[in-house]
DNA sequence: AAATTGTACTTTGTATACAAATGATTGTAC
DNA sequence: GTACAATCATTTGTATACAAAGTACAATTT
């Protein structure tokens, strides 16, 4: 069911940033592999546009690093190895602790009670135990502290650094036994916050990193054997 | 040295790349200015290729950051605040101190060597009193040891970010009472590398970036001023 | 049978054409 | 003189055309 041709986006929108949208969005799922060649004319035809807004979305998916591009061979979705997948982690465990740590000088009170009710969401969301909720109050209550900072690029960089990862945050969530731990580690964050505990929230949001990480790798690893038993039979 | 089959670089990266790294360079160094509009029939003239390179290569100054897209109306040149460096350079110092950890783990005996070799250059290149001397020696200082991560994503993130101050760059360079203190700081940082000691590496990082924000700092108010002077006028 | 050349086909790179929207200017009414 | 409307020029957004490079595969040669 191939249909990350959907692009029933805001019409308002120059197509490039529709396709752009549609394109990262069907990488990030995994419906456009790694490794599989994006050709200008069966794109527009498949989203039934020109070649002009294919290719421009094409050149911002490149500098994102979501496809690489061949000298006259044109764009492929970039593989995604578990070294590179480290090379992110790696970043992102400093700048989510810069994170904690900005939003502990510069956080709002209307803010605290916003993280605060995250918190008690997130905690309900593993309830339900519906992957898709849970990841969202996760998201929500992580982009509060982000937004905290109030600094735009730290702002942008975390978002691009987390796509990277969107396919894999799914599995990560769904593991029920890490569920209990995940809540009281989001606690810790937001009582370290609110006490202005710098220290104790950056060492929590690298441990929470870290737990991912190790989550991820595992994910990956068991991909890779997959593609691995697939190429043998 | 062999080089008969040079191609000059220029002929074999498509256009859009040269159109890329052309106005990347004219924006960088000021000689397009902020809120300056780019369009594109103009540019095309000027650069004597059609409008579609040019519409690729500002999609990726887009996403990059150096331009901003009003809808129906093009691309113009971004607006550097003093808010805007502020929010670069908080990473900057997060991800600057990322890299020296990463090099006291991961640098190699050799990088260590061309390392104290850079350290040496630079002290010797301040002599010269040539600001494009000193900064190039600089910028090899600092290359060896975010190469030595061996992450390629930092890497990547930690050019984008340097590029950005570009233009101040040169103006902290030239200021000679400075000159004493920063090869203190380099010799710093290498013995503490060389040293496994990752908390002095790092500390003297940041303090590396807290002197060129001052000084950074410092020069935008005096732009602004200038140019707040020529409005009155 | 292996290697190489030649050819047809595919795909990208670049230029240009046309449509839609915006902004400026001119003209007219008050 | 000012306000408003119509028109025109400019510029972007999108589509298409054409050239050049690359690829695959068959035919020929060794």
């Amino acid at each position: 069911m191939d249909d990350y041709l959907d692009m029933t986006m805001d019409e308002v929108l120059p197509l490039r940033d529709v396709v752009f949208n549609t394109l990262r969005k069907a990488i990030l799922t995994g419906e456009l592999k790694p490794g599989e060649r994006l050709m200008e004319i069966h794109l527009a035809n498949r989203l039934g546009v020109s070649r002009t807004p294919i290719r421009e979305a094409i050149r911002k998916l490149e500098l994102e690093g979501l496809v690489i591009m061949i000298p006259r061979r044109g764009a492929e979705v970039a593989q995604i190895t578990e070294k590179s997948l480290k090379d992110v982690l790696e970043v992102r465990r400093a700048l989510d602790a810069l994170c904690v740590e900005l939003a502990c000088d510069r956080i709002t009170p209307e803010e605290e009670e916003q993280l605060r009710r995250a918190c008690d969401e997130f905690a309900r969301a593993t309830e339900t135990r519906d992957a898709t909720v849970i990841a969202r109050a996760d998201v929500a209550f992580h982009d509060i502290i982000v937004q905290a900072t109030g600094n735009r690029r730290l702002i942008q960089l975390i978002n691009n650094l987390s796509e990277q990862m969107y396919r894999y945050r799914f599995e990560y969530i769904k593991d029920e036994n890490r569920h209990d731990s995940l809540i009281e580690e989001h606690r810790i964050i937001y009582e370290s916050i609110v006490g202005r505990d710098k220290e104790r929230a950056a060492a929590t949001a690298r441990l929470h990193i870290d737990n991912q990480e190790r989550s991820i790798i595992r994910q990956i690893r068991l991909e890779q054997e997959q593609a691995a038993g697939r190429k043998r039979q």
